[in-house]
DNA sequence: AGCGCCGGTGGGAGCGCTCTCACTCCGTGT
DNA sequence: ACACGGAGTGAGAGCGCTCCCACCGGCGCT
């Protein structure tokens, strides 16, 4: 590690900055007229604005955010809250997409994104301090588990709050999720289309809806095609490349004669083509493979993976209108949007 | 799409918070006393300041951010600003890693994170506009171009501010790097030990020192070994897999006989890695390949990656110290670290 | 001619906090 | 016994803004 010094900012700190006293002075009117023209209320003349306009562009002024907080107790700034593991923010292109969903949504705005990992109880706690101090607008929460209380104190602290997801299908709070059922029943009709007969499947962490539903859909499809439901066929992952490699292990262990494998996410289905290499499978000539997300990793996977694709990144735009809404009429019904998904097929299926 | 209503949130919304006054009336002691309890003075009784905590925890009283700032002119936020597309934001793990370490690191502060993605003149202005109003107490750059101007406005500013990468070799703001060139200048060796006597490299966009660095490590390298520079064994990239493929393409087009490439990001490995594949060459047998950044996917190709270690999660925990200690000193020197990278070999080269 | 009205404006009040300064009450030194 | 200092405290003064209300003038109406 090499380290230089160099000589320190100059304190090229400009003079004060100015204020709304000072531009009123500059423009010949009050305080509260330039106040008035600030905020855009249309009860002034075009003489005052134009005034105001000028002083304002010339001082350079810029409204002082903590003043204008103190005072109408909105701040401007909306949390994004992921209650996850480092691991996964790092691994799953979902958080990218849905951030940059997100943040494309909220650039037409003047609220600016606030991004909060919460992964101990100690950062909850943080959070929690946050929150109550109403430090924020509003509250984007992804990836929630179902015993998760952030929910809860949200509601309980009449905090707008839309979730990327939901604890139930009588979650109380709004939220933007994807057909997690439908989309899982897409991908093992396509399997069993293809005459695959023993579709084993590898979960997300069941405390979470998305995979609870995923499994569900999977079951059902297995029904709808008269195949019986084995135990020996569901292995349980964690949404991680290595859960999904250990997992596609026990299977192929378990139940050697699989032919087909519906993964929850793509990351698994990375981790499960490995685990099938090293077992000398061939994809999809034994063993076909169906994920979820249809992330950018499943166009370059080795074959080309077929993929439920989720609108990642529409949930996080819609997910920011939806919480625009609720901050500007605090009262209003929650709203909750189910997306559907579609499955794209790619060579692995 | 579905949409469900549900019943609003039944306004929970809590009586008016409490405020000092009310701690201080509480406690039996003056508004003073209860600011220098919160804030830790010394200069206080023991007694005093058991009344006042014992007041706070009963009232469930959290200071007023927007006041607090009114007055010391602290916000207890910092930016990170990511001047990208969201292309990359997207599938780069750089990314994911760098936010990794600032979250960690600022977890022990009680200093707040604002994402700020970048990625048109609109959002740089409002950027602009945000900075100027001083909403921030400091920001984390990352991914600078060359011609980058926000730099300079953070200086023009006196914004405290700390680089992740630099715009040039005499970058005059405090920054974080890796040795870009060290690593590009151990990959190549490493290419030329293995016997690879044509060992061609995909740079990234040049507008970024560390892509300019890579390949001026890759071509010192060369020159090390006595091995010819020749133009047809470099192609440009963008650090996508796309870009990478793209490139890997040109490169077997002019200069089919190359045994060897270093990529200057993982993403790019694997695109050459699909374009070697398609060309029906083998890796490392018919070409040797190394990424760098030694992300997650090096570890999940076919072959797994040899790559550039860069140590981004600490880059990022070290950024954020930086920036602390020029926010709690503003006029301090700048101070400039580069950490050293380090090359995994794996099975592709 | 007189009335009300309304678009437009000015200024006081106050948001909740920290900071400074003056003050009190001790213990200590002479 | 006295002044002296230091530790602890209380209260006033703002930070920069928005909100509210009183006000001004000119218009159309009776």
């Amino acid at each position: 590690m090499t380290r230089t010094d160099r000589p320190g900012p100059g304190d090229a700190r400009s003079a004060a900055r100015p204020t709304v006293e000072d531009v009123a002075a500059r423009a010949g009117v009050s305080r509260g007229t330039v106040s008035r023209v600030i905020n855009g209320s249309p009860k002034v003349s075009a003489r005052a604005r134009e005034a105001v306009e000028h002083a304002v562009a010339e001082l350079g002024y810029v409204p002082n955010q903590a003043a204008r907080s103190l005072v109408t107790s909105r701040t401007d700034v909306v949390a994004l809250v992921v209650p996850e593991s480092l691991a996964r923010l790092r691994s799953e292109p979902y958080f990218a997409d849905v951030i940059t969903g997100i943040s494309d949504e909220l650039a037409s705005t003047d609220l600016q994104l606030l991004l909060t990992l919460v992964r101990n109880e100690d950062e909850r706690e943080r959070l929690t301090r946050y929150l109550t101090a109403r430090r924020v607008d509003g509250v984007l929460l992804v990836s929630v588990r179902q015993d998760d209380l952030l929910p809860d104190l949200l509601e309980q602290l009449g905090m707008p709050a839309v979730l990327g997801g939901r604890r139930s299908e009588r979650e109380s709070l709004s939220y933007v999720h994807a057909d997690n059922a439908g989309g899982a029943r897409a991908a093992v009709r396509h399997l069993v289309g293809r005459g695959r007969t023993r579709v084993a499947t590898i979960t997300g962490p069941l405390a979470m809806e998305a995979a609870g539903a995923r499994l569900a859909g999977y079951r059902e499809a297995l029904a709808e095609a008269g195949l019986a439901p084995e135990d020996a066929l569901v292995a349980h992952g964690d949404f991680t490349e290595a859960g999904g490699y250990a997992a596609m292990c026990e299977l192929l262990a378990e139940m050697p004669t699989l032919d087909a494998v519906f993964c929850a996410s793509d990351l698994m289905a990375v981790g499960a083509f490995r685990a099938l290499r090293e077992a000398g499978r061939r994809v999809p000539g034994d063993v076909a493979v169906v994920g979820f997300d249809d992330s950018v990793i499943a166009r370059s996977t080795e074959p080309p993976l077929t993929s439920v694709r989720q609108p990642t990144e529409a949930m996080g735009r819609l997910m920011v209108q939806l919480l625009l809404d609720e901050i500007a009429e605090p009262g209003r019904p929650r709203r909750q949007v189910i997306l559907p998904t579609e499955l794209t097929v790619r060579a692995s299926a």
